[in-house]
DNA sequence: GCCAACGTTGGC
DNA sequence: GCCAACGTTGGC
């Protein structure tokens, strides 16, 4: 299993958005993404895979996890390219929890051992990976 | 609102 | 295939 990191501007679509979709039984596909890079970490991630949602632009901070529901598939938000194809894929996400103390990305930038952390060092990247070690630190940050 | 970083486009 | 111009993201 893999851990990743996925980007939303809260007013356009928060956690607690996808908390309230996934209480409803409902899951959110991950449209939007038009970065070749975010693309591809979406075409690897597996069911079961889990991921921070971190609130870009408003609040900079990690507010809570959530978890791949569906591998990638083509983005229903995407248009043709000049072939007639599909490039956006993306996946499909339900809630798991919310951190009970949000990270801030000051806090993040502030944190030594987090240095090498995708969030910090391609801030322009919306799907980015994270490893087993950052998870466990930043769940820990979190408060859980 | 500004700007740095970086991705994409298009002319050559 | 290179590179200048331009557009977008996202932090400050």
């Amino acid at each position: 299993m893999a851990y990743w990191l996925m980007k939303s501007e809260p007013d356009v679509f928060s956690f607690d958005d996808l908390v309230a979709k996934t209480g409803r039984g409902e899951v959110e596909e991950w449209h939007g993404v038009r970065n070749y890079t975010a693309r591809n970490n979406m075409r690897v991630m597996a069911v079961g895979d889990e991921a921070f949602f971190y609130h870009s632009n408003i609040g900079k901070e990690i507010v809570g996890i959530m978890k791949v529901v569906a591998s990638a598939h083509p983005d229903s938000t995407a248009e043709l390219n000049a072939k007639g194809e599909v490039v956006w894929e993306c996946v499909d996400v339900q809630s798991v929890k919310p951190f009970p103390r949000p990270v801030t990305l000051a806090e993040i930038k502030a944190t030594e051992a987090l240095a090498e952390f995708e969030l910090v060092k391609y801030s322009r990247l919306s799907v980015s990976k994270v490893s087993e070690a950052e998870w466990k630190m930043l769940c820990k940050m979190g408060g859980l």
